[in-house]
DNA sequence: ATCATTGAATTCTCTAGAGATGTAGCGCAC
DNA sequence: GTGCGCTACATCTCTAGAGAATTCAATGAT
Protein backbone atom coordinates (compact mmCIF):
# COMPACT_ATOMS: atom_id res chain seq x y z
CA UNK A 1 0.00 0.00 0.00
CA UNK A 2 1.15 3.24 -0.50
CA UNK A 3 0.60 5.53 2.20
CA UNK A 4 1.31 8.51 1.38
CA UNK A 5 -0.84 10.55 -1.05
CA UNK A 6 1.51 13.34 0.41
CA UNK A 7 4.83 12.04 0.23
CA UNK A 8 6.82 14.23 2.62
CA UNK A 9 5.58 16.39 5.25
CA UNK A 10 6.97 20.12 4.91
CA UNK A 11 9.90 21.16 7.13
CA UNK A 12 9.90 22.04 10.40
CA UNK A 13 10.85 25.82 9.62
CA UNK A 14 8.06 25.84 7.16
CA UNK A 15 5.62 24.42 9.48
CA UNK A 16 6.17 26.98 11.90
CA UNK A 17 6.13 29.66 9.00
CA UNK A 18 2.83 28.01 7.60
CA UNK A 19 1.01 28.75 11.39
CA UNK A 20 2.81 32.58 12.00
CA UNK A 21 1.33 33.69 8.33
CA UNK A 22 -2.54 31.80 9.33
CA UNK A 23 -1.93 33.79 13.01
CA UNK A 24 -1.73 36.73 10.47
CA UNK A 25 -4.00 36.27 8.16
CA UNK A 26 -6.57 35.54 10.27
CA UNK A 27 -6.17 38.81 11.63
CA UNK A 28 -4.67 37.32 15.56
CA UNK A 29 -1.78 39.29 14.46
CA UNK A 30 -2.26 42.69 13.14
CA UNK A 31 -0.24 45.37 11.08
CA UNK A 32 2.21 46.32 13.77
CA UNK A 33 2.57 43.68 16.00
CA UNK A 34 5.54 42.25 17.12
CA UNK A 35 6.17 38.12 15.87
CA UNK A 36 7.52 35.98 18.26
CA UNK A 37 11.34 36.36 17.49
CA UNK A 38 13.93 34.02 16.99
CA UNK A 39 14.54 33.22 20.86
CA UNK A 40 11.00 32.86 21.60
CA UNK A 41 10.90 30.60 18.57
CA UNK A 42 13.73 28.44 19.97
CA UNK A 43 12.58 27.64 23.17
CA UNK A 44 8.67 27.21 22.02
CA UNK A 45 10.08 24.78 19.36
CA UNK A 46 13.01 23.57 20.86
CA UNK A 47 14.92 24.02 17.48
CA UNK A 48 18.55 26.03 16.42
CA UNK A 49 18.80 29.46 16.00
CA UNK A 50 19.12 29.40 12.13
CA UNK A 51 16.34 26.86 12.10
CA UNK A 52 14.07 29.73 13.57
CA UNK A 53 15.46 32.70 11.57
CA UNK A 54 14.35 30.46 8.37
CA UNK A 55 10.92 29.91 9.59
CA UNK A 56 10.82 33.93 9.99
CA UNK A 57 12.94 34.34 6.77
CA UNK A 58 10.07 32.72 4.95
CA UNK A 59 7.41 35.20 5.89
CA UNK A 60 9.75 38.17 5.24
CA UNK A 61 10.52 36.95 1.68
CA UNK A 62 6.30 37.04 1.48
CA UNK A 63 6.37 40.43 2.34
CA UNK A 64 4.43 39.69 5.45
CA UNK A 65 6.94 40.78 8.31
CA UNK A 66 9.48 43.18 8.34
CA UNK A 67 12.52 42.43 11.00
CA UNK A 68 13.56 45.77 12.53
CA UNK A 69 17.39 44.67 13.60
CA UNK A 70 17.83 44.81 17.95
CA UNK A 71 13.89 45.25 18.01
CA UNK A 72 11.83 42.29 16.64
CA UNK A 73 10.00 41.14 13.87
CA UNK A 74 6.75 42.98 13.15
CA UNK A 75 3.64 42.25 10.64
CA UNK A 76 3.93 44.72 7.79
CA UNK A 77 1.75 47.25 7.22
CA UNK A 78 0.48 48.03 3.25
CA UNK A 79 -0.86 51.27 2.53
CA UNK A 80 -0.70 51.92 -1.34
CA UNK A 81 -0.60 54.61 -3.36
CA UNK A 82 -2.95 54.71 -5.96
CA UNK A 83 -1.24 55.49 -9.01
CA UNK A 84 -3.81 56.42 -12.07
CA UNK A 85 -2.59 55.54 -15.67
CA UNK A 86 -4.12 57.02 -18.80
CA UNK A 87 -6.62 59.58 -16.36
CA UNK A 88 -3.11 60.54 -14.71
CA UNK A 89 -2.02 62.08 -18.38
CA UNK A 90 -5.29 63.60 -19.22
CA UNK A 91 -4.56 67.23 -20.58
CA UNK A 92 -6.59 68.28 -17.59
CA UNK A 93 -3.76 67.53 -15.32
CA UNK A 94 -0.66 68.97 -16.89
CA UNK A 95 -2.59 71.21 -19.11
CA UNK A 96 -3.02 73.87 -15.74
CA UNK A 97 0.28 74.00 -13.47
CA UNK A 98 -0.87 70.92 -11.76
CA UNK A 99 1.89 68.52 -11.29
CA UNK A 100 1.48 64.78 -12.03
CA UNK A 101 2.21 63.82 -8.63
CA UNK A 102 -0.84 65.00 -7.04
CA UNK A 103 -3.09 63.19 -9.00
CA UNK A 104 -1.18 60.13 -7.87
CA UNK A 105 -0.58 61.03 -4.14
CA UNK A 106 -4.31 62.84 -3.78
CA UNK A 107 -3.10 65.38 -1.85
CA UNK A 108 -0.67 63.68 0.62
CA UNK A 109 2.53 65.62 0.61
CA UNK A 110 5.51 64.33 -0.73
CA UNK A 111 9.26 65.60 -1.67
CA UNK A 112 11.58 65.19 -4.45
CA UNK A 113 15.13 64.61 -3.59
CA UNK A 114 18.73 63.25 -5.35
CA UNK A 115 17.85 65.68 -8.15
CA UNK A 116 20.64 65.51 -10.88
CA UNK A 117 20.73 66.47 -14.34
CA UNK A 118 23.00 65.71 -16.88
CA UNK A 119 23.74 65.53 -20.42
CA UNK A 120 24.82 62.05 -21.31
CA UNK A 121 25.50 59.91 -24.09
CA UNK A 122 22.75 57.02 -24.67
CA UNK A 123 22.81 53.87 -24.28
CA UNK A 124 21.72 51.89 -27.45
CA UNK A 125 18.88 50.74 -25.92
CA UNK A 126 17.53 54.80 -24.72
CA UNK A 127 19.42 55.74 -27.93
CA UNK A 128 16.89 53.26 -29.88
CA UNK A 129 13.38 53.93 -28.74
CA UNK A 130 14.53 58.29 -28.95
CA UNK A 131 16.01 57.99 -31.95
CA UNK A 132 18.83 59.89 -30.98
CA UNK A 133 22.33 59.48 -29.33
CA UNK A 134 22.81 62.53 -26.94
CA UNK A 135 20.43 62.71 -24.05
CA UNK A 136 19.41 65.09 -21.11
CA UNK A 137 18.60 62.90 -18.39
CA UNK A 138 16.50 63.89 -14.98
CA UNK A 139 17.06 61.43 -12.10
CA UNK A 140 14.90 61.69 -8.79
CA UNK A 141 13.62 60.14 -6.15
CA UNK A 142 9.88 60.87 -4.91
CA UNK A 143 9.32 60.30 -1.35
CA UNK A 144 5.78 60.44 0.84
CA UNK A 145 5.77 60.69 4.62
CA UNK A 146 9.57 60.91 4.61
CA UNK A 147 9.37 57.40 3.48
CA UNK A 148 11.34 56.89 -0.13
CA UNK A 149 8.29 55.58 -2.70
CA UNK A 150 10.17 56.18 -6.18
CA UNK A 151 13.57 56.37 -8.13
CA UNK A 152 12.79 58.11 -12.25
CA UNK A 153 15.07 58.62 -14.47
CA UNK A 154 13.64 60.33 -17.72
CA UNK A 155 15.72 60.99 -20.79
CA UNK A 156 15.09 63.98 -23.34
CA UNK A 157 16.36 63.80 -26.79
CA UNK A 158 19.61 66.60 -26.41
CA UNK A 159 18.81 68.37 -29.85
CA UNK A 160 15.50 68.60 -28.81
CA UNK A 161 15.18 70.04 -25.60
CA UNK A 162 18.52 72.00 -25.67
CA UNK A 163 18.43 75.08 -23.71
CA UNK A 164 14.86 74.47 -22.23
CA UNK A 165 14.35 74.50 -18.65
CA UNK A 166 14.04 70.67 -18.92
CA UNK A 167 17.56 71.07 -18.84
CA UNK A 168 17.77 72.93 -15.29
CA UNK A 169 17.05 71.96 -12.01
CA UNK A 170 13.94 73.50 -11.78
CA UNK A 171 11.34 72.91 -14.87
CA UNK A 172 8.70 75.63 -13.43
CA UNK A 173 4.78 75.13 -13.29
CA UNK A 174 3.31 72.24 -15.16
CA UNK A 175 7.11 70.34 -14.95
CA UNK A 176 8.37 68.98 -17.64
CA UNK A 177 5.46 68.48 -20.06
CA UNK A 178 4.09 71.47 -19.66
CA UNK A 179 7.57 72.76 -21.05
CA UNK A 180 7.69 70.24 -23.92
CA UNK A 181 4.18 71.37 -24.48
CA UNK A 182 6.20 75.15 -24.68
CA UNK A 183 8.57 73.65 -27.10
CA UNK A 184 5.51 73.18 -29.45
CA UNK A 185 6.31 68.90 -28.72
CA UNK A 186 3.40 68.72 -26.71
CA UNK A 187 2.86 64.76 -25.82
CA UNK A 188 0.18 63.11 -27.14
CA UNK A 189 0.12 59.74 -26.98
CA UNK A 190 1.96 57.26 -24.39
CA UNK A 191 3.29 53.51 -23.83
CA UNK A 192 3.75 51.79 -20.98
CA UNK A 193 5.79 48.84 -20.22
CA UNK A 194 5.52 47.31 -16.54
CA UNK A 195 7.07 44.77 -15.42
CA UNK A 196 7.97 43.60 -11.62
CA UNK A 197 10.92 42.09 -10.49
CA UNK A 198 13.25 41.74 -6.92
CA UNK A 199 15.41 45.62 -6.55
CA UNK A 200 19.28 45.04 -6.85
CA UNK A 201 21.37 46.27 -3.56
CA UNK A 202 21.59 49.87 -5.10
CA UNK A 203 17.58 50.04 -5.88
CA UNK A 204 16.84 48.42 -2.35
CA UNK A 205 19.10 51.13 -0.79
CA UNK A 206 18.02 53.91 -2.14
CA UNK A 207 14.30 52.85 -1.46
CA UNK A 208 15.03 51.94 1.48
CA UNK A 209 13.06 48.38 0.96
CA UNK A 210 12.99 45.31 3.54
CA UNK A 211 13.42 41.93 2.46
CA UNK A 212 10.68 40.57 0.17
CA UNK A 213 9.71 43.56 -1.35
CA UNK A 214 9.50 43.31 -4.98
CA UNK A 215 9.69 46.75 -7.13
CA UNK A 216 7.82 47.76 -10.06
CA UNK A 217 9.80 48.82 -13.22
CA UNK A 218 7.10 51.27 -15.50
CA UNK A 219 9.46 51.72 -18.87
CA UNK A 220 7.09 55.24 -20.36
CA UNK A 221 7.71 56.36 -23.19
CA UNK A 222 5.71 60.07 -24.92
CA UNK A 223 5.54 60.26 -28.33
CA UNK A 224 3.72 63.58 -30.31
CA UNK A 225 0.92 64.05 -32.15
CA UNK A 226 2.98 63.20 -35.27
CA UNK A 227 4.83 60.21 -33.23
CA UNK A 228 8.15 61.92 -32.17
CA UNK A 229 9.70 60.00 -29.32
CA UNK A 230 10.22 63.05 -26.79
CA UNK A 231 10.69 61.45 -23.57
CA UNK A 232 11.48 57.96 -22.17
CA UNK A 233 11.09 57.82 -18.13
CA UNK A 234 11.89 54.93 -16.19
CA UNK A 235 10.33 54.68 -12.77
CA UNK A 236 11.22 52.28 -9.95
CA UNK A 237 8.72 51.81 -7.48
CA UNK A 238 8.54 49.97 -4.04
CA UNK A 239 5.84 47.32 -5.14
CA UNK A 240 4.08 47.96 -1.07
CA UNK A 241 3.34 51.66 -1.43
CA UNK A 242 1.99 51.21 -5.01
CA UNK A 243 -1.27 49.93 -6.75
CA UNK A 244 -1.68 50.77 -10.89
CA UNK A 245 -4.74 51.82 -12.32
CA UNK A 246 -5.56 51.78 -15.58
CA UNK A 247 -8.95 52.54 -17.11
CA UNK A 248 -9.40 52.11 -20.52
CA UNK A 249 -12.64 51.47 -23.08
CA UNK A 250 -13.44 48.54 -24.87
CA UNK B 1 41.84 59.77 12.61
CA UNK B 2 39.11 57.85 11.45
CA UNK B 3 40.42 55.26 9.35
CA UNK B 4 36.52 54.42 7.98
CA UNK B 5 34.74 56.61 5.47
CA UNK B 6 32.89 53.44 5.15
CA UNK B 7 32.15 52.28 8.82
CA UNK B 8 31.25 48.75 7.95
CA UNK B 9 32.28 46.99 5.49
CA UNK B 10 30.37 44.20 3.99
CA UNK B 11 29.75 41.07 5.38
CA UNK B 12 31.57 37.48 3.75
CA UNK B 13 28.55 36.48 1.80
CA UNK B 14 27.44 39.67 0.18
CA UNK B 15 30.45 40.46 -0.68
CA UNK B 16 30.98 36.59 -2.68
CA UNK B 17 27.12 37.67 -3.98
CA UNK B 18 28.30 40.90 -5.32
CA UNK B 19 30.98 39.20 -6.88
CA UNK B 20 29.11 36.69 -8.68
CA UNK B 21 26.22 39.55 -9.77
CA UNK B 22 28.74 41.66 -11.79
CA UNK B 23 29.72 38.69 -13.48
CA UNK B 24 26.39 37.94 -14.44
CA UNK B 25 25.74 41.29 -15.20
CA UNK B 26 28.78 41.81 -17.14
CA UNK B 27 27.73 38.70 -19.61
CA UNK B 28 30.55 36.55 -18.39
CA UNK B 29 28.26 34.36 -16.81
CA UNK B 30 24.73 33.72 -19.13
CA UNK B 31 21.53 32.62 -18.95
CA UNK B 32 21.87 29.10 -18.17
CA UNK B 33 25.37 28.77 -17.15
CA UNK B 34 25.75 27.13 -13.68
CA UNK B 35 27.09 29.08 -11.00
CA UNK B 36 29.52 27.90 -8.81
CA UNK B 37 28.04 25.82 -6.06
CA UNK B 38 28.03 25.68 -2.31
CA UNK B 39 31.41 23.17 -2.50
CA UNK B 40 32.70 25.26 -5.06
CA UNK B 41 32.63 28.38 -2.94
CA UNK B 42 33.37 26.84 0.46
CA UNK B 43 36.79 26.05 -1.32
CA UNK B 44 37.31 28.76 -2.84
CA UNK B 45 36.55 31.33 0.04
CA UNK B 46 37.22 28.67 2.80
CA UNK B 47 33.55 29.43 4.00
CA UNK B 48 30.81 27.48 6.35
CA UNK B 49 28.16 26.18 3.81
CA UNK B 50 25.91 28.41 5.96
CA UNK B 51 27.79 31.31 4.45
CA UNK B 52 28.24 29.67 1.09
CA UNK B 53 23.72 29.28 0.60
CA UNK B 54 23.77 32.55 2.09
CA UNK B 55 25.68 34.38 -0.74
CA UNK B 56 23.75 31.98 -3.40
CA UNK B 57 20.56 33.20 -1.55
CA UNK B 58 21.25 36.49 -2.39
CA UNK B 59 21.31 36.28 -6.16
CA UNK B 60 18.39 33.40 -5.99
CA UNK B 61 16.33 36.16 -4.01
CA UNK B 62 17.19 38.76 -6.73
CA UNK B 63 15.76 36.47 -9.29
CA UNK B 64 19.26 36.14 -11.43
CA UNK B 65 19.83 32.87 -9.74
CA UNK B 66 17.59 29.44 -10.06
CA UNK B 67 18.64 26.72 -8.18
CA UNK B 68 18.18 23.43 -9.28
CA UNK B 69 18.24 20.39 -6.59
CA UNK B 70 20.79 18.22 -7.05
CA UNK B 71 22.29 19.91 -9.84
CA UNK B 72 23.41 23.35 -9.37
CA UNK B 73 22.65 27.24 -9.48
CA UNK B 74 21.94 28.53 -12.63
CA UNK B 75 21.87 32.12 -14.02
CA UNK B 76 17.90 32.85 -14.71
CA UNK B 77 17.20 33.20 -18.12
CA UNK B 78 14.11 35.83 -18.78
CA UNK B 79 11.97 35.79 -21.75
CA UNK B 80 8.45 37.41 -21.32
CA UNK B 81 5.19 37.49 -22.49
CA UNK B 82 3.91 40.90 -23.39
CA UNK B 83 0.40 41.36 -22.35
CA UNK B 84 -1.44 44.34 -23.41
CA UNK B 85 -3.86 46.20 -21.96
CA UNK B 86 -6.21 48.29 -23.66
CA UNK B 87 -5.42 46.94 -26.93
CA UNK B 88 -6.12 43.78 -26.31
CA UNK B 89 -9.49 44.62 -25.44
CA UNK B 90 -10.34 46.36 -28.62
CA UNK B 91 -13.50 45.05 -30.21
CA UNK B 92 -11.40 43.84 -33.39
CA UNK B 93 -10.20 41.12 -30.81
CA UNK B 94 -13.29 39.99 -28.90
CA UNK B 95 -15.67 40.29 -31.80
CA UNK B 96 -14.30 38.06 -34.29
CA UNK B 97 -14.02 34.89 -33.01
CA UNK B 98 -10.59 35.42 -31.64
CA UNK B 99 -9.57 34.71 -27.85
CA UNK B 100 -7.94 37.59 -25.97
CA UNK B 101 -5.04 34.69 -25.06
CA UNK B 102 -3.99 34.88 -28.40
CA UNK B 103 -3.43 38.60 -28.68
CA UNK B 104 -0.80 37.93 -25.27
CA UNK B 105 0.78 35.06 -26.76
CA UNK B 106 1.62 36.28 -30.43
CA UNK B 107 0.68 32.74 -31.56
CA UNK B 108 2.89 30.81 -29.05
CA UNK B 109 0.89 27.71 -27.91
CA UNK B 110 -0.62 27.53 -24.65
CA UNK B 111 -3.31 25.39 -22.27
CA UNK B 112 -5.66 25.29 -20.12
CA UNK B 113 -5.87 23.54 -16.97
CA UNK B 114 -7.13 22.93 -13.58
CA UNK B 115 -10.37 24.69 -14.91
CA UNK B 116 -13.33 24.55 -12.04
CA UNK B 117 -16.83 26.34 -12.72
CA UNK B 118 -18.83 27.12 -9.49
CA UNK B 119 -21.41 29.00 -8.38
CA UNK B 120 -20.33 30.59 -4.99
CA UNK B 121 -21.61 33.31 -1.97
CA UNK B 122 -19.58 36.12 -3.19
CA UNK B 123 -17.05 37.86 -0.32
CA UNK B 124 -17.52 41.26 0.79
CA UNK B 125 -15.57 43.16 -1.49
CA UNK B 126 -16.70 41.07 -4.68
CA UNK B 127 -20.03 41.61 -3.57
CA UNK B 128 -19.38 45.19 -3.70
CA UNK B 129 -17.82 46.00 -7.19
CA UNK B 130 -20.58 43.45 -8.73
CA UNK B 131 -23.23 44.49 -6.82
CA UNK B 132 -24.49 41.02 -6.41
CA UNK B 133 -23.90 38.48 -3.43
CA UNK B 134 -24.47 34.95 -5.44
CA UNK B 135 -21.24 34.93 -8.13
CA UNK B 136 -20.69 32.19 -10.52
CA UNK B 137 -16.99 31.75 -10.34
CA UNK B 138 -14.40 30.40 -13.05
CA UNK B 139 -10.91 29.47 -12.08
CA UNK B 140 -8.43 28.76 -14.40
CA UNK B 141 -4.44 28.23 -15.42
CA UNK B 142 -2.78 29.07 -18.09
CA UNK B 143 0.75 27.75 -19.22
CA UNK B 144 2.81 28.74 -22.07
CA UNK B 145 5.62 26.02 -23.59
CA UNK B 146 3.79 23.72 -20.96
CA UNK B 147 5.19 26.28 -18.36
CA UNK B 148 2.35 27.76 -15.89
CA UNK B 149 2.08 31.27 -15.73
CA UNK B 150 -0.85 32.71 -14.70
CA UNK B 151 -3.54 32.09 -12.46
CA UNK B 152 -6.87 33.73 -13.26
CA UNK B 153 -10.21 34.11 -11.38
CA UNK B 154 -13.19 35.04 -12.68
CA UNK B 155 -16.77 36.21 -10.94
CA UNK B 156 -20.05 36.89 -12.84
CA UNK B 157 -22.93 38.08 -10.92
CA UNK B 158 -25.32 34.76 -10.78
CA UNK B 159 -28.39 36.43 -11.84
CA UNK B 160 -26.19 37.76 -15.20
CA UNK B 161 -25.12 34.90 -16.70
CA UNK B 162 -27.19 32.01 -14.87
CA UNK B 163 -27.96 29.48 -17.98
CA UNK B 164 -25.57 31.03 -20.25
CA UNK B 165 -22.37 29.26 -21.42
CA UNK B 166 -20.41 31.11 -18.98
CA UNK B 167 -21.73 28.53 -16.47
CA UNK B 168 -20.44 25.78 -19.01
CA UNK B 169 -16.66 24.44 -18.77
CA UNK B 170 -16.77 25.52 -22.61
CA UNK B 171 -17.72 29.06 -23.45
CA UNK B 172 -17.41 28.72 -27.36
CA UNK B 173 -15.55 30.83 -29.75
CA UNK B 174 -14.75 34.34 -28.19
CA UNK B 175 -14.81 33.47 -24.57
CA UNK B 176 -16.87 34.92 -22.10
CA UNK B 177 -16.54 38.49 -23.62
CA UNK B 178 -18.52 36.99 -26.86
CA UNK B 179 -21.34 35.78 -24.59
CA UNK B 180 -21.67 38.43 -22.84
CA UNK B 181 -22.27 40.36 -26.04
CA UNK B 182 -24.82 37.60 -26.73
CA UNK B 183 -26.39 38.13 -23.86
CA UNK B 184 -26.67 41.74 -24.54
CA UNK B 185 -24.04 43.04 -22.08
CA UNK B 186 -21.00 43.62 -23.98
CA UNK B 187 -18.29 45.42 -21.94
CA UNK B 188 -17.45 48.58 -23.22
CA UNK B 189 -15.24 49.94 -20.03
CA UNK B 190 -12.27 48.06 -18.16
CA UNK B 191 -10.68 49.12 -14.74
CA UNK B 192 -7.24 47.22 -14.25
CA UNK B 193 -5.83 47.63 -10.59
CA UNK B 194 -2.22 46.26 -10.87
CA UNK B 195 -0.01 45.18 -7.55
CA UNK B 196 3.04 43.26 -7.25
CA UNK B 197 3.78 41.20 -3.90
CA UNK B 198 5.99 37.87 -3.38
CA UNK B 199 3.64 34.90 -3.90
CA UNK B 200 1.70 32.96 -1.02
CA UNK B 201 2.98 29.00 -0.69
CA UNK B 202 -0.44 28.33 -3.01
CA UNK B 203 0.56 30.39 -5.94
CA UNK B 204 4.03 29.55 -5.71
CA UNK B 205 3.11 25.78 -5.71
CA UNK B 206 0.79 26.28 -8.92
CA UNK B 207 2.78 28.72 -10.69
CA UNK B 208 6.20 26.47 -9.84
CA UNK B 209 7.71 29.64 -9.27
CA UNK B 210 11.29 29.63 -7.66
CA UNK B 211 12.44 31.72 -5.15
CA UNK B 212 13.25 35.50 -5.87
CA UNK B 213 9.71 35.58 -8.29
CA UNK B 214 7.26 38.03 -7.82
CA UNK B 215 3.90 37.82 -9.16
CA UNK B 216 2.17 40.78 -10.91
CA UNK B 217 -1.80 40.75 -9.30
CA UNK B 218 -3.92 42.03 -12.21
CA UNK B 219 -8.09 42.82 -10.73
CA UNK B 220 -9.72 43.51 -14.09
CA UNK B 221 -13.40 44.79 -13.36
CA UNK B 222 -15.55 45.23 -16.85
CA UNK B 223 -18.35 47.74 -17.04
CA UNK B 224 -21.34 47.64 -20.11
CA UNK B 225 -21.81 50.93 -21.53
CA UNK B 226 -24.33 51.77 -18.81
CA UNK B 227 -21.96 51.48 -15.92
CA UNK B 228 -23.48 48.17 -14.97
CA UNK B 229 -20.19 45.73 -13.83
CA UNK B 230 -20.51 42.24 -15.39
CA UNK B 231 -16.89 40.63 -14.17
CA UNK B 232 -14.25 40.99 -12.06
CA UNK B 233 -11.09 39.03 -12.94
CA UNK B 234 -8.07 38.35 -10.34
CA UNK B 235 -5.02 37.45 -12.83
CA UNK B 236 -1.81 36.17 -10.88
CA UNK B 237 1.13 36.51 -12.99
CA UNK B 238 4.56 34.92 -12.87
CA UNK B 239 6.47 38.14 -12.98
CA UNK B 240 9.21 36.92 -14.79
CA UNK B 241 7.03 35.69 -17.78
CA UNK B 242 5.66 38.62 -18.00
CA UNK B 243 5.44 42.20 -19.68
CA UNK B 244 2.41 44.04 -19.65
CA UNK B 245 1.90 47.15 -21.69
CA UNK B 246 -0.41 49.87 -22.03
CA UNK B 247 -1.37 52.16 -24.36
CA UNK B 248 -3.15 55.75 -23.95
CA UNK B 249 -3.34 59.02 -25.84
CA UNK B 250 -3.54 62.28 -23.48
C1' DA C 1 14.28 68.95 32.76
C1' DT C 2 17.78 67.43 29.54
C1' DC C 3 21.39 64.73 27.97
C1' DA C 4 24.80 60.97 28.17
C1' DT C 5 25.71 56.25 29.56
C1' DT C 6 24.76 51.71 30.60
C1' DG C 7 22.71 47.18 30.02
C1' DA C 8 19.31 43.90 28.44
C1' DA C 9 17.09 42.20 24.43
C1' DT C 10 17.18 41.20 19.62
C1' DT C 11 18.60 40.42 15.11
C1' DC C 12 22.69 39.50 12.18
C1' DT C 13 26.76 36.94 10.83
C1' DC C 14 29.55 32.92 10.81
C1' DT C 15 31.81 28.32 12.00
C1' DA C 16 31.68 23.12 11.89
C1' DG C 17 29.42 19.15 11.01
C1' DA C 18 25.90 15.60 9.60
C1' DG C 19 22.11 13.31 7.45
C1' DA C 20 18.28 13.63 3.94
C1' DT C 21 16.82 14.28 -0.70
C1' DG C 22 16.96 14.94 -5.48
C1' DT C 23 19.74 14.85 -10.21
C1' DA C 24 22.32 13.05 -13.80
C1' DG C 25 25.40 10.02 -15.89
C1' DC C 26 27.40 5.49 -16.32
C1' DG C 27 27.48 0.63 -16.84
C1' DC C 28 25.17 -3.65 -16.81
C1' DA C 29 21.43 -6.95 -17.68
C1' DC C 30 17.98 -7.94 -20.85
C1' DG D 1 19.38 -0.53 -28.21
C1' DT D 2 16.46 -0.07 -24.01
C1' DG D 3 15.71 0.21 -19.45
C1' DC D 4 17.22 -0.40 -14.75
C1' DG D 5 20.07 0.25 -10.81
C1' DC D 6 24.12 2.15 -8.90
C1' DT D 7 26.93 6.01 -7.66
C1' DA D 8 28.91 10.53 -7.34
C1' DC D 9 27.45 15.01 -6.58
C1' DA D 10 24.59 18.79 -5.55
C1' DT D 11 21.23 21.21 -2.87
C1' DC D 12 18.30 21.08 1.32
C1' DT D 13 17.48 20.77 6.22
C1' DC D 14 18.99 21.00 10.85
C1' DT D 15 21.92 21.07 15.23
C1' DA D 16 25.00 23.66 18.55
C1' DG D 17 27.40 27.50 19.65
C1' DA D 18 29.53 32.20 19.68
C1' DG D 19 30.53 36.97 18.86
C1' DA D 20 29.06 41.47 16.45
C1' DA D 21 25.77 45.16 15.69
C1' DT D 22 21.71 47.60 16.79
C1' DT D 23 17.71 49.12 19.40
C1' DC D 24 15.42 50.74 23.31
C1' DA D 25 14.44 51.67 27.89
C1' DA D 26 16.29 52.60 32.35
C1' DT D 27 19.65 54.96 34.99
C1' DG D 28 22.54 58.64 36.33
C1' DA D 29 24.86 63.09 35.76
C1' DT D 30 24.47 67.80 34.66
Amino acid sequence: MSESPVPHEPPIYRRIADGLRSRILSGELRDGDRLPGENTLMADYAIARATARQALGVLINEGLAVPKRGSGVYVRLFKPIRRHGSRRLARAQWGQGRSIWDADTRGRPFTVDEVEVVRERASDEIAGVLESHEVWVRRRRYSVDARPVQLATSYFPANLVEGSAITAAETGPGGVYARLSDLGLPPAHFTEEVRARMPGPRESALLGLPGGTPVIVIDRTAYTAGGLPVELNEMVLDAAAYVLQYDFDA
